[in-house]
DNA sequence: TCTGGGGTCCTAGGACCC
DNA sequence: TCTGGGGTCCTAGGACCC
């Protein structure tokens, strides 16, 4: 048997901790930028705010609706997490922290009852972190997500099921035709796996619902659609096809992409943002323990404007795998140069590590230029991480990065367009808990 | 013009997730 | 004017090999 702890509505609720006066009130957090709403109170829901619709869409709203928009404070929502990822881990024997706001937890051998002993885990989370949580309890991790769904619906939307099912669902609990009720209340398109373009696949063949689904048999299922489409049929109807995952392996990418906060256009503004990239995923590889093999770096133009179009990317492969800063930066500068054009009017560019393996000490040897010892070398990225790390993400750059200061072009932080209604957790008069 | 059979590896692209 | 960022998995098809 399955638990899923999900934080409602996350980032906003974080926020609210905070600021208790957000309560009751239309609030979203935007994304880099201010570009989108990446997250949404349940009034901002009922406003009909779609996830990831464009500020610009939705300004409106501020005057006409009371709508409250904050820029996302990430380390903020991260420092939240974990604290609400320590009490859940209470629910079972294992947990596997699946996103930033949500933990599957294996409950095998745990006693008595369930449900109960959710809304205590709950309770305590919603006391302790200050965020509210919907749990789903269920024998795979598909029906744990989907119980999930069922409970923080049955909060949000009184009458569409049953009240019981509110903030707790415990879908095994159930007798058969009191799921089956549930089963056909549920689009089949919140299903767990089930994107946009399956759910339009799935409905022109006259799946609607969750129940139509889980009744189809797996194998035609497969010869139809694919195997993974598959293994959620087989997980609907019982069958654990996919594990807990415990210690999630190192990462097998490592990316760091950004829009910027308006056209670029010069090259070396471009090269600004793509170091300063490389940096960032370099720390990113080091900290795992890792080392990138291939550096690829794109760059691109606007598909939501009607100006020449224009993306490319660039994989330059190291001569040795690396995790030094220096040497990775240099790999995706020269992609860079490969790749760029003239007149362009250039809106998002990133750099991606590929090809990650395990770090070994004697092959970081081999990446040595001009004359620093590997010692040196491991010092100074060690500085720097710790740098970075106490005093702020671009404390300390490699030279390009550094360049303009103050000034960066590209930066996604200079002008909020919007200062009524960003306000940051750092401008805030509030002590932390 | 006709044109084997089987294997591996890599890449691009599609679909999904939060 | 203004449209997030970071991942995973699977498949098809091409390149290459014997």
């Amino acid at each position: 048997m399955y638990a899923l702890v999900d934080g409602n509505n996350f980032y906003v609720s974080c926020e609210r901790v905070f600021r208790p006066s957000l309560n009751g009130l239309p609030v979203v957090v935007l994304s880099n930028n201010d570009g989108c709403a990446i997250a949404r109170s349940n009034e901002a829901k009922a406003l009909g705010i779609a996830m990831g619709a464009p500020w610009f869409q939705i300004k409106h709203l501020a005057e006409d609706a009371g709508l409250v928009a904050l820029s996302a404070n990430f380390a903020l929502y991260g420092d939240m997490s974990d604290r609400m990822m320590s009490l859940a881990a209470g629910l079972g024997p294992a947990q596997e922290i699946y996103s930033i706001d949500e933990s599957f937890i294996d409950l095998s051998g745990v006693k008595g009852d369930l449900v109960e002993r959710s809304h205590k885990i709950r309770a305590r989370i919603l006391q302790w972190v200050g965020i509210p949580c919907g749990i789903g309890i269920g024998p795979t991790k598909t029906l744990a997500k989907l119980a999930n769904h069922i409970a923080k619906t049955a909060e949000r939307k009184p009458g569409v099921y049953p009240d019981k099912l509110s903030q707790v669902c415990n879908l095994a609990a159930l007798d058969q035709a009191e799921r089956d009720a549930v089963y056909a209340a549920t689009a089949a398109g919140e299903v767990w796996g089930v994107g946009r373009q399956i759910s339009k696949q799935l409905q022109a063949g006259g799946i609607h619902t969750v129940l139509d689904l889980m009744k189809l048999d797996p194998a035609t299922v497969r010869s139809k659609w694919n195997v993974v489409l598959e293994r959620t049929v087989r997980e609907l109807q019982g069958t654990p096809c996919i594990d807990l995952d415990h210690s999630p392996a190192a990462k097998k990418e490592i990316a760091c992409t950004r829009s910027f906060g308006r056209p670029i256009t010069e090259q070396h503004h471009i090269a600004e943002a793509v170091t300063e990239f490389a940096s960032r995923a370099a720390e990113k590889v080091r900290k795992q323990h890792s080392q990138a093999g291939q550096v690829l770096v794109f760059i691109r133009t606007s598909p939501f404007r009607k100006d020449a179009q224009y993306s490319r990317s660039m994989v330059t492969p190291l001569r040795h795998p690396s995790a030094d800063t220096t040497c990775i930066v240099k790999a995706a500068l020269q992609g860079l140069n490969h790749i760029f054009k003239q007149g362009f009017n250039y809106a998002k560019a990133g750099v991606m590590l590929l090809d990650l393996q395990p770090d070994t000490n004697q092959q970081a040897e081999l990446d040595l230029e001009d004359g620093d010892s590997e010692e040196d070398r491991t010092k100074l990225m060690t500085a720097m991480d710790t740098l970075n790390q106490r005093f702020g993400k671009g404390t300390v750059l490699t030279a390009s990065a550094g360049l303009d200061g103050m000034r960066r072009e590209w930066s996604m932080k200079q002008l909020r367009r919007t200062p009524a209604y960003t306000t940051r957790w750092d401008d805030m008069p509030v002590a932390r808990a």
